[in-house]
RNA sequence: GCCGGCAUAGCUCAGUUGGUAGAGCAACUGAUUUGUAAUCAGUAGGUCCCGAGUUCGACUCUUGGUGCCGGCACCA
C-alpha cells in the first residue's frame, strides 16, 4: 500500500503496487503523454517499474533536460536495433546520450556511407512505428556475458566482464534487440517520436584508446518535438555563417595555404586586430604587476632535455641540425626561457613574486588530424607568463590570475566560460604535501571568485594541478583558452632558486598562466562569438567614409584625416558607385561605422552615420560624431 | 597519427558515361554623379591539388602523395 508524495507535497495512496506510468495517468492526460521516466526517492526509474513502497516521486517529462537525455539514450538504442536488423554481422558496443544528441559505436569491416545513414534513419522510423515495448531484465553477470558471447557480441561481453562479478546488471529488450544498459528507458519505442536525425559518421577508438581498433561511430541529434529539431538544425546553419575561417576571408584578415599547414598568413587588417589584442593584454598585465620579456625562439636541444620536454614531447617539436652538427629545437613553449631570465642574479624572498610575461611565438608539430583553422595551429603566439613565488603565495597569486582572466574575458563579451579543475595524476613529481597545497590553492581561487567548475580527476600535468578556462565556438565545440598551472617541478629541474628569510636556498613555485592562451585561437573564438561584428575598439577598420557624389571627395578625405588624427582607424571609399552599393559592400565586410557624405553633408559639415546592423542613419555634425566615437572606443564597450 | 569525405576561375558551385571546361558574384575597362544592403555594358581570368600508371587520348579511370572538412586520439 504505497503512499506516493508528489513534488508539491501532496500525497496519493495506492492499494497495490503502482508504476510511474500509472501515477502520471492519474495526475493528467498530458503528463501521461509527455512522461518518459520517474524519479523515485532521487533515482530515475522506468515508468513501467513497479513501485511497492512509500516514495517521493517526480515525473520526468520529455522536454525537460533529464527527459531529453533519456530520449537521446533511447534514440541510440533504436539506432543500434536498426543497424542490427539491416546488418546482423555488425557488433554493437556503446551508445550514450551526448549534448544535443547521441551516438553509437559499431564494430564492422565496411564503414558506413552517407546512403547508409538514410537507410538506417528510415528503419529507425519503422521501429518507432512498431512501438515495441522496452523491457527491463535483471541478469547475473556471468550469464549475461556468456549470452552476448554466444550471439557474437564480443565487445558487449568484454564490457560485462569488466563489471564486478557479484553485481547484477540490467538488460533492456525491445523487439529482437537486447542491450546491456543501466537504464532507465522509455516504456516503448513509439515514445521516442521522430524528432531525430542521423548527422554524421566517424571513426572512434574502442574504449577511447588509440592502441585499440577503430570502430564506426554514428552521430545523431534528437529532440522532444519537430519544432526543436528544426530550430537546432537551423542554429547549425546559422553557426556556419559565423565560422571564423569564412569570416577571415570576407573580412580580409588572414589566410592559410598548403605550404604552411597550421600557420597563419596575416593580412594587414588581421594583423592590426592581432596587435590590438596584444596591446590590450600588455596594458592589463603591466597594470597587474607583470614585467614583459622576450626569449629566444631557437635553443639548444640540451635545454629541452633538462626541462623534460624532449622526453615527453620530442616527437611534436620542430628541430634543426646546423651545418656543424649542433642540435636545436624551436621553442614549443616559453617556460624554460623564463626560468633562464629568473635565474640571472640572486633573488631574495623579498623580491617574490616575480611575474614574467612574454608574447612568445611557439611552434609545435601537432598531429595533422588535430589542425583546425586558427583554433589548433602549429605556429602560434601565447600570451604566456610565469609567476615565481613562495609556496605561501600560491593562493593569493592564483586568485589574482583568476580575477585577471575572468575580467578580461568579460571585457571581450564572454559570459559562458567553462572552468575545469584537473588534479594530481598517478604518475607525478613532487611531494603529496605540496600537491595538497597546490590543489587547495586553485580550489580556493575558484571559491573566492565564486566560480562553478567541473572536476577532471587525475588529468593534471605531471608537474602540478591546473585550471583550464574553456570557451565555445559557434557550433558549440569547447576550446581551452586560458590556463593556470601550479608547477612544482620545473624550477628544480632547471636550477632556479631564491634566498629565503633563513639565508639558505629554496625552490620557488612556478605558476604558468595564459589568458588568451593562443592569440590565434582566441581571435578565432572572438570572431565567431561576435559573428564578425567586432566591438568598435577592436575593429581593424572602424569607420569607412563613403561619398555619394564626387563633389564630396575632398570633404571625405578631410574627414578621414581628422579621424586619423583622433586615433580612429578610417578609410575612404570615393568610387563612382551608388551609395547603396558601397553600404552593402562595407556591411558585408563588417565595418562597424559608415559615414556617408554628399552635397548636404558637405554644406553643413555633417555626416550621415550608419552603424553596422542598423537600417537607419543619423545625420549629425562631424565634430559630434567623432567625439561620440572617440568616447565609445575609449570605453571599450563590448559591442553588438 | 586513425576512420570517413572532399579538392574545377579570387569566392560559391555546375560539368565531361575518357576527346584538355562553364555560370553567378568578385576583378579589370567603359558609360553612369548616384541619398543608404548589389546601375548597365564589355573584357579578361583555369597546370580541373601534385606525381606516377593505364590509354591513341586522363580533369574524368587506377595508384601514391599533399591539403582541407567532420569526428577519434593527442594538446607541455
Amino acid at each position: 500500500m504505497p503512499t506516493i508524495t508528489l513534488p508539491d507535497g501532496s500525497q496519493r495512496h495506492y492499494d497495490a503496487a503502482t508504476t510511474g506510468a500509472g501515477i502520471a495517468a492519474d495526475i493528467g492526460k498530458s503528463l501521461a503523454r509527455d512522461a518518459v521516466a520517474i524519479r523515485v526517492d532521487g533515482t530515475l526509474w522506468d515508468l513501467t517499474r513497479p513501485i511497492t513502497n512509500d516514495a517521493k516521486i517526480d515525473i520526468v517529462t520529455r522536454d525537460s533536460e533529464e527527459g531529453l537525455e533519456l530520449l537521446r539514450h533511447d534514440a541510440a538504442h533504436v539506432l543500434a536495433e536498426a543497424v542490427k536488423e539491416l546488418w546482423p554481422d555488425t557488433q554493437v558496443t556503446i551508445g550514450p546520450a551526448i549534448e544535443n544528441g547521441f551516438y553509437y559505436d559499431f564494430a564492422r569491416e565496411a564503414p558506413f556511407t552517407e546512403n547508409d545513414l538514410e537507410t538506417i534513419e528510415e528503419r529507425m522510423r519503422e521501429i518507432v512505428d512498431r512501438d515495441e515495448s522496452v523491457e527491463r531484465e535483471v541478469w547475473e553477470r556471468d550469464k549475461a556475458a556468456a549470452f552476448f558471447r554466444s550471439i557474437g557480441e564480443e565487445y558487449k561481453a568484454e564490457i560485462i566482464e569488466s563489471i564486478p562479478s557479484d553485481e547484477d546488471l540490467t538488460l533492456y529488450r525491445q523487439g529482437e534487440f537486447i542491450d546491456l544498459c543501466r537504464g532507465p528507458h522509455l516504456p516503448s519505442t513509439g515514445k521516442l517520436g521522430k524528432a531525430f536525425k542521423l548527422t554524421r559518421v566517424s571513426g572512434a577508438y574502442w574504449r577511447g584508446d588509440s592502441d585499440n581498433e577503430m570502430l564506426q561511430r554514428i552521430y545523431g541529434t534528437a529532440w522532444a518535438n519537430d519544432k526543436q529539431l528544426r530550430q537546432y538544425l537551423h542554429m547549425l546553419e546559422e553557426a556556419e555563417k559565423r565560422d571564423h575561417r569564412r569570416l577571415g576571408r570576407v573580412m580580409d584578415l588572414f589566410h592559410f595555404q598548403e605550404e604552411a599547414p597550421g600557420a597563419v598568413f596575416w593580412h594587414p587588417k588581421g594583423w592590426r586586430l592581432f596587435q590590438s589584442l596584444i596591446g590590450f593584454m600588455r596594458e592589463q598585465q603591466n597594470a597587474a604587476g607583470y614585467q614583459e620579456i622576450n626569449t629566444p625562439e631557437i635553443m639548444s636541444r640540451s635545454l629541452w632535455e633538462a626541462s623534460g620536454h624532449w622526453q615527453s614531447f620530442g616527437d611534436n617539436m620542430f628541430t634543426t641540425e646546423t651545418v656543424d652538427g649542433r642540435h636545436f629545437a624551436i621553442k614549443p613553449m616559453n617556460c624554460p626561457g623564463h626560468v633562464q631570465v629568473f635565474k640571472q642574479g640572486i633573488t631574495s624572498y623579498r623580491d617574490l613574486p616575480v611575474r614574467l610575461a612574454e608574447f612568445g611565438k611557439c611552434h609545435r608539430y601537432e598531429p595533422s588530424g588535430a589542425l583546425h583553422g586558427m583554433m589548433r595551429v602549429r605556429a602560434f603566439t601565447q600570451d604566456d607568463a610565469h609567476v615565481f613565488c613562495t609556496a605561501e603565495q600560491i593562493t593569493d597569486e592564483s586568485i589574482a590570475v583568476c580575477d585577471l582572466i575572468l575580467g578580461i574575458y568579460r571585457d571581450f563579451g564572454f559570459e559562458d566560460i567553462r572552468i575545469k579543475f584537473a588534479d594530481r595524476p598517478e604518475v607525478r613529481v613532487g611531494e603529496d604535501a605540496v600537491w595538497d597545497q597546490a590543489e587547495a590553492a586553485l580550489l580556493k581561487a575558484l571559491d573566492v571568485a565564486g566560480l562553478d567548475y567541473t572536476h577532471n580527476p587525475g588529468e593534471g600535468a605531471f608537474y602540478g594541478p591546473k585550471l583550464e578556462f574553456v570557451l565555445r565556438d559557434a557550433i558549440g565545440r569547447d576550446w581551452q583558452c586560458g590556463t593556470l598551472q601550479v608547477d612544482l617541478n620545473m624550477p628544480g629541474r632547471l636550477g632556479a632558486s631564491y634566498i629565503g628569510e633563513d639565508g639558505s636556498k629554496h625552490l620557488p613555485v612556478m605558476l604558468h598562466r595564459a589568458i588568451f592562451g593562443s592569440l590565434e585561437r582566441f581571435m578565432g573564438i572572438l570572431l565567431e562569438h561576435h559573428a564578425g561584428n567586432l566591438p568598435l575598439w577592436l575593429s581593424p577598420v572602424q569607420v569607412k567614409v563613403l561619398t555619394i557624389t564626387s563633389d564630396a571627395d575632398d570633404y571625405a578625405e578631410e574627414i578621414a584625416g581628422i579621424l586619423d588624427a583622433a586615433g580612429i582607424r578610417a578609410e575612404t571609399d570615393l568610387r563612382n558607385e551608388k551609395i547603396s552599393y558601397k553600404v552593402r559592400e562595407h556591411s558585408v565586410a563588417k565595418v562597424p561605422v559608415q559615414f556617408a557624405v554628399g552635397q548636404r553633408e558637405l554644406e553643413k559639415r555633417s555626416v550621415a552615420m550608419r552603424r553596422l546592423g542598423s537600417k537607419q542613419q543619423q545625420v549629425l555634425p562631424l565634430d559630434d560624431a567623432i567625439s561620440a566615437l572617440r568616447d565609445e572606443i575609449a570605453s571599450r564597450g563590448p559591442g553588438a
